[in-house]
DNA sequence: TTGAAAGCGCTAACAT
DNA sequence: ATGTTAGCGCTTTCAA
């Protein structure tokens, strides 16, 4: 019986093979100018001897990792509970799985300094970071393209470095498009609850708001806009103080899968019956199906950074332009 | 200006301090028997060419990675709800940062086969992993077992191999002190929705019920179980289910972060005001914050399961016992 | 206390 | 089509 089964290198199976152990490494690279009998054997003799190449040596030699880490920069609370999170996350797993890359997570950890990430890859363990952050002017950003990380970030306001490309959901496009849904639904007063203004995607979905507001011939400041953090105490709060203004809103947007739930708790326990918007979420169509909701691509936007990110790093070169992914109004059931 | 600030590497260092690369190598490892003038040209040399150390080379060398992977082997509809994940990976990501080590991700890819995750390990890109999976008799165990992967994984019925340790929270417990905490509060009739039979955390979970049900001297048959799939759908039809038979429950207990959604809306859509009590979550404590909860220590698990994979890592041994933790009833409020 | 040298397992440039 | 050889950047004997 084998003591262990998986300390094979090319070099044992060379000598089963009976041939040099350069001649096992191009087999297994899959080079033409192989022998079909030579290829053969050696593939027998990795069957046989349960190999897997070592993937750290081989990281040495070519100087990358085929890893690629993903840093999730939010507070903690929203850490904890984010349901945007896991599916972003299997959208970035598979699509780095199909293409043979392994993911390193980096989550920020509250004790420590938070800057780790960029020395995922200064210490080559991963060939680049995919950055999840929508701070406004986050400092990190001026790190990555001092550093020349390849990385790939949302949509931001700072000029790229180097190597940096964009992907992100187009929050401009969904504030618009939201609140044009329920104008057409003849809803008159709006409330609006998103996350603080240092949040580029709240910045840009307001701007949207705004953008449909005035096509309609509105006044921005007759809709109730509300900026609270991204939890659901400040959400549910938020809509209490919404819904004490006179006029009072007859219908309610919020802009992150989270805060919504605020909101619907804050009319539920006011006893009114308002319409409330929000991001998609498997508890929210389970919860109020009949609610119209936007539907955010987030397994599409992990997937999509994920491809670009791999693309730049094989090309060395950075995409000319953003890619900017669209969200989908569902409507009211 | 410096091209790339990042490629340096102890040899650079030992050039800049005048010393022999070897000596550079020690004084970083912290070895004592370094000059303290040697030790102090070398990190001054280390700071001025911003050294990162080559994690490739060193795991290449050291033949471990420092690494640890985290495989979430869960279907791929609650993978992209469930509010555990989010905490689970944060415990194990802070608790491996601190001690030096590297998370790699590994989610399934429902297209593909799903036993990769072991070649995280041959491949070395990991030393050990993490495995989440609640399914009685896991496939997957075997080949673990097999192929002498150390790991750590929830409580099993399965024979550990000799690298394999046990952390899990006592989901018995759970369903025992769930239910004796109903009973105290008077509710007579209880309804009990867990997930199915071949999740080893509902299995626990339907034990502790009965424990405490029999204890009460309750005939099990009285209570209504119901076990459904760990979907809002599932568990929304299940209580549906279980409200209609007669005599009708007056308590509805249910065993995942998720279900107990399901739960409260159909209690809600059928009119009725029936305790319901499930697994604490942010949501749940907001939209709910009246309802009895138990609190699973979702974090402590990842950070207790790293810590007790690299302390198997670093000794080679697995500790003598399985490590058990226990949930917190949190009363009516 | 420090230097010299070997080698982890792989890829790739150069020979044949 | 295959063999030879030289490293990738680090840790770790073995000498001095």
């Amino acid at each position: 019986m084998k003591i262990s089964a998986s300390i094979a290198t090319t070099r044992d199976i060379a000598v089963m093979a009976g041939v040099n152990q350069s001649t096992v490494s191009r087999a297994l690279a899959g080079s033409s100018r192989i022998g079909a009998r030579t290829t053969k054997k050696i593939w027998k003799a990795c069957r046989t001897l349960n190999f897997v190449p070592n993937a750290i040596a081989r990281g040495l030699r070519e100087r990358r990792s085929r890893t690629l880490a993903v840093h999730i920069p939010f507070g903690a609370e929203t850490v904890l509970a984010d349901p945007f999170i896991p599916e972003f996350l299997a959208g970035v797993s598979q699509e780095a799985g199909r293409r043979g890359y392994a993911v390193i997570l980096s989550y920020p950890d509250p004790e420590r300094c938070g800057n780790e990430f960029v020395n995922l890859v200064k210490s080559r363990r991963a060939d680049g970071i995919i950055i999840t952050t929508s701070l406004r002017q986050d400092p990190r950003f001026a790190l990555l393209a001092r550093e020349r990380i390849p990385c790939v970030v949302a949509r931001q306001d700072v000029r790229l470095g180097a190597m940096m490309a964009c992907v992100d959901i187009d929050n401009r496009e969904i504030g618009c498009d939201a609140v044009r849904y329920l104008l057409t639904q003849g809803h008159q007063r709006l409330g609006i609850i998103t996350g603080k203004v240092d949040s580029l995607a709240a910045y840009d979905f307001l701007a949207g708001c705004r953008d449909a507001l005035r096509e309609r011939g509105l006044r921005v400041r007759d809709a109730r806009i509300k900026q609270a953090p991204v939890t659901f105490q400040a959400a549910y709060e938020a809509t209490r103080k919404i819904m004490a203004e006179r006029p009072a809103p007859d219908a309610i947007l919020a802009n992150t899968a989270l805060t919504i739930f605020g909101v619907l708790a804050a009319i539920r326990d006011a006893g009114k019956t308002i319409t409330a918007m929000g991001i998609d979420s498997p508890l929210l169509r389970g919860l109020y199906p009949e609610l119209p909701r936007i539907q955010s691509p987030i397994l599409e936007l992990g997937k999509t950074m994920t491809a670009t990110l791999i693309e730049m790093l094989t090309t060395g070169r950075r995409p000319e332009s953003e890619t900017m992914l669209r969200a989908r109004i569902v409507p009211r059931a």
